[in-house]
DNA sequence: CGACTCTTTGATAGGTGTCAATCATCGTGG
DNA sequence: CCACGATGATTGACACCTATCAAAGAGTCG
């Protein structure tokens, strides 16, 4: 039930047999939910961070226009709202962006894990940094990259985050590739753009040879031009083994 | 030195003696940065989490056509990379936008502060996940925001926080204002444009009769035709105090 | 006063949004 | 099995916002 996020953890350190156990313990309800349903909205009281086990939920932001952009993209293994342990409520609503299942850690079982676990609590609050970090890219796509390069960085960089959690063939397998279970709609409030630039730049990278998105399934057909017209630096992912 | 912090932090929560002693123990050496000078380059490791006591702090990301993105912008109180603290390398480079002065905090100062201060070191947690949030609303901005909008947005914003810690005068008392030592470049490269847009936009807000920027001071005119303008809402920066 | 930085303005180009229509796909019911 | 409606993908024409390029004006400091 946990499997993603323990292999993301071990991305970034070594977890021992007891920590997993103490994460399994700490581990409450699976819950599902169906595609464009609310998980969480705006402003409400929590008492249980969320952890994503399947599927793909974003985190979004409503504007006067009716428009809505997403602030954060959580794959399985991902918390959605790990923030909110302190923060208490959220300023952005979760919504299930494809069926998915998702389990709940009350927030007084991971207060006891931070106070029976160091290394491990590290770990979870490494987590949250990481995704300051995934943001902090996002705005430099946003603000700096075209649409298409804005574009070609996400696919690159959900490529490394769901590989890392066994979700997408290794990039080095030649043409890799990995389900998405979004919409052009869905990429376009990701990305800051409209859906019909979505259908455009989509069928640029497919002309371009560097990728096809179809049906729910992305394939990357060359990796390394993708990376290059992403200006995609894996780095900001922190998935790299080193002592914490 | 550490007033512009302990302001910010009774905006969360409470603050006790002990506590404040504990904070002004942890502190390490001051150090002053002239405008433009790098603090810290991307990927060097880090020892210390670096306190902005006054002036401005960016940290801001590269790209290959030699502009820059402004992914975070701390004023006085902030922490300009606490997160490093656990990630130990940041993905990003720090610079002065402004003669500055900061002041460190060793980790292993911080390490102490953790085990000896539950409730303080959970409100310097808390201020991280704010920054966080802070990254989502620029996020917004970016996305789905007008130019005009965006910018308007950016001052709201810059009130509120500089507000929180004695640095701008209250919004309440007619018309507020508040230094801010950049130029129109530097504004550009927050803001995700060009100069000579960010030049226009100031034009059209000073039309508007909103708000003025001239050398190195923000005047707000009308408050709340602005905040409308830029659909502000200080949630996010979690300027309520609540029990942590 | 000159050298510099920064601001301001105009003309033009180009990227992205808007609007509207057509096409493709797919599950459902007759 | 096919017609149908619903949803999503695709395309074209056009408008508009923002970028680009270039130059002139303003402010500051030695």
């Amino acid at each position: 039930m946990i499997e993603a996020l323990l292999k993301k953890l071990r991305h970034y350190d070594d977890i021992s047999p007891d920590e997993e156990k103490a994460l399994v313990a700490a581990a409450g309800e699976i819950a599902s939910f169906a595609r464009g349903a609310t998980i969480i909205r705006a402003r409400t009281e929590l008492r249980v961070s969320t952890l994503l086990v399947d599927g793909l939920v974003h985190s979004y932001k409503d504007l006067a226009d009716g428009s809505r952009q997403t602030v954060q993209l959580a794959v399985p293994g991902d918390f959605i709202d790990l923030h909110s342990f302190l923060m208490k409520q959220v300023d952005h609503n979760l919504a299930a962006m494809s069926n998915c299942r998702i389990v709940g850690f009350p927030h007084e079982r991971l207060v006891e894990l931070t106070r029976t676990h160091d290394h491990l609590s590290r770990l979870l609050w490494l987590s949250t940094t990481i995704d300051g970090a995934i943001e902090r890219e996002m705005v430099t796509s946003l603000g700096r990259r075209s649409a298409i390069s804005r574009m070609a960085h996400l696919f690159c960089e959900l490529q490394v985050r769901l590989e890392a959690v066994g979700m997408a063939d290794p990039v080095h397998a030649g043409g890799c590739r990995y389900d998405l279970k979004v919409n052009q709609e869905q990429l376009s409030e990701i990305l800051g753009m409209t859906p019909v630039h979505v259908n455009r730049m989509l069928k640029e990278l497919r002309l371009m040879g560097l990728l096809t998105f179809k049906s729910h399934v992305v394939e990357i057909l060359n990796w390394q031009r993708l990376a290059e017209l992403a200006e995609f630096d894996p780095f900001y992912l922190g998935l790299r083994k080193r002592p914490r």
